[in-house]
DNA sequence: AGAGACTGATTGCGATTTGCAATCGGTTTT
DNA sequence: AAAACCGATTGCAAATCGCAATCAGTCTCT
């Protein structure tokens, strides 16, 4: 993935940075996941991404200025990633992926209850979900409810009707 | 890039079928720079794609359903490959990923002019530029004036201006 | 009709990337 | 002190990438 930069066009960019099949996941985790930690991100998402592809996402996810790396002060061996700005404003990117994935892929109907809920919001919805992240990043204040809650209950919602019979 | 299935996760099928370095920028091509054939799409685009991977990725996409390829009626040789309304979805999705582009990494601010159009214009452009690829893909009727001419126009008038001195 | 250019690919091959398993030194818990 | 846990690192085989060369079929030009 080092860099070749073949063009300047603001999509090959992104894909030569994000272009990959690993680094979107790490960060929909540490955005919709609510994950910090190395092994969180290692065992908690579904697709099961090895350990050494996972230090190397994050490292160049750091590198790229996507996420910090920073010590957990409770844990002195623990390292805490945190999402940046330029990585929050991923948001409507991710809103879209998950809104295309729900309609044109065989997506789970249960996942694809949290993408649905945020196109339908929008951009208002994407900008409370930002400042959300911040303040769960960078220590900003919140400011409403909490979106990830919201969307989190709708998923389990939907899990547990699935789960008590059609 | 065959089919693992990872999960069921709307983001992560999304990203099992577009994300690599090269499918997004062969749609790309074919969204805003209007080719159609194998040779435009080799020679066309900046970034130098070579042919065996070109040729793969136009198979992958038209197995995938996002791309067609049918015979050109003049050129009994050429194949003709077309956007599907599924990749034509994509609109949003690859306007997001050049609004972040433009903002976060160090496109060239020629190329980022129709990235920022396009974010500015909102869904309502994004929508309108949508009709205007079916009708030049499916064969469904225009309806307004061009999107995409539009947009080159756009560019070429930031291109002059450079070349023009500052 | 024949020479040559152009069409959409395909093949060979070396370099890189991927992903699985095992392991590491250090830290915390028991 | 022993065991479990932490964020990685290493070895290795398989797959993928990307460059160059090549291919048979089709079109153009004379």
């Amino acid at each position: 993935m080092s860099n070749a930069c073949r063009s300047g066009c603001p999509i090959n960019l992104t894909l030569e940075m994000l272009g990959d099949r690993w680094s979107l996941i790490v960060i929909r985790d540490l955005m919709f996941g609510n994950r910090r930690h190395f092994r969180e991100l290692l065992t908690g998402s579904e697709e099961g991404i090895a350990s050494n592809i996972l230090a190397d996402r994050l490292k160049r996810l750091v590198a790229a200025g996507l996420l910090t790396k920073s010590d957990d002060p409770a844990h002195r061996q623990k390292a805490v990633y945190s999402l940046t700005e330029p990585a929050i404003q991923l948001v409507p990117l991710l809103a879209q992926m998950g809104a295309w994935g729900s309609r044109h892929t065989p997506a789970s109907p249960e996942l694809s209850i949290r993408a649905k809920l945020l196109e339908e919001g929008g951009p208002p919805l994407w900008e409370a979900f930002m400042d959300e992240l911040r303040s769960l990043h960078l220590g900003a204040p919140a400011k409403g409810p909490s979106v990830l809650a919201r969307l989190q209950a709708a998923y389990e919602a939907a899990v547990a009707h699935e789960a008590a019979g059609t």
